[in-house]
DNA sequence: TATTGTTATACTCTATAACTATA
DNA sequence: TATAGTTATAGAGTATAACAATA
């Protein structure tokens, strides 16, 4: 173990808490523990877990779910809005609206303005399960941040939302 | 916008800040960036993304080098153990060893005690490879958290390591 | 020329069933 | 019988090129 008096240029380790599976076979892993990237995999593996669990009596993937309430929150956005705002490419895109128009969730309206781009909207039915989805996703928020006291939380998110606005798009 | 004052039954919502995305065509997305599952993944591709660029130079994936290390600090392991503790399929480790194994980066030993399994270690190019991985994984480390001081840095494995143990294999 | 939606396609990741050799 | 490694395979998710309609 390290000293506990942060060493210059090392980084501050993470508590230990081992990986389940790694517990299991008695591996070590402190490496793979201290990497920002795989901490949030495993985190981002469970809570996956816990909401696709909740979503399969609605059939609903998170990325729909994201596409209905995009949808509902910016009615009249185009194919490629969404898309872009789900951070998929517009031709995954376009497979995903066929089947929520197929399932009578949403509508694509063509545009008046231009005639290329369709305008997106809920249906009664499509407004209807996302009424029923906000009540599982309040459920599901509870349920994973039921570790943390509400100032945990909001630090959690500001600490996500700092790095990614300290990366995003500018690269390196 | 909501009261300040901690609504019951209401969550404590993230600072605002908008994804790139959905900023560039001026969508609001509050409903999207409150969920955490969400707010993870737009992390987790940034991070990625720096991850990525940086090791192209050395030909490795988050899971190789992650195998790499996991081997590394657990040599003489067998492949389902290194498999779970990546929390990959074994039959898909299977792929990994034998590209790892061909770049003569690993080596698979024939165990003596029980000849159905491996032992697995590194070869001194592997050894030597990981060496030079540890000093990109360090940059990379550092940019990442830039954003953060080390006390937040802290805070933030320490939450995401919560939420997993809390959550992790008892299902709810 | 450029953009929207679309089709086709390919590559990665992930998951499962079934085989073999050992135990 | 059970387990380790393996093979084959299928399903998601993701990425790009190219086309028709429209701007």
């Amino acid at each position: 173990m390290m000293n506990r008096s942060e060493p210059k240029g090392t980084f501050s380790r993470p508590e230990r808490t081992e990986t389940d599976a790694s517990v299991a076979a008695g591996l070590n892993n402190e490496a793979l523990d201290s990497i920002l990237l795989f901490t949030l995999r495993r985190t981002q593996a469970v809570i996956m877990q816990d909401f696709v669990s909740r979503f399969d009596a609605l059939d609903l993937r998170p990325i729909q779910l994201g596409a209905l309430l995009l949808i509902r929150s910016n009615p009249g956005s185009r194919q490629s809005d969404i898309a872009a705002a789900l951070g998929i490419q517009r031709p995954n895109f376009v497979t995903m609206m066929d089947e929520l128009d197929r399932r009578g969730l949403t509508q694509r309206t063509t545009s008046n303005n231009d005639r290329r781009s369709y305008s997106l909207g809920l249906t009664p039915q499509g407004e209807a399960l996302v009424n029923k989805a906000l009540q599982l996703l309040a459920e599901h928020e509870a349920f994973v941040s039921s570790g943390l006291d509400p100032n945990e939380r909001r630090q959690l998110f500001d600490n996500l939302n700092r790095i990614e606005s300290g990366l995003a798009s500018g690269g390196r």
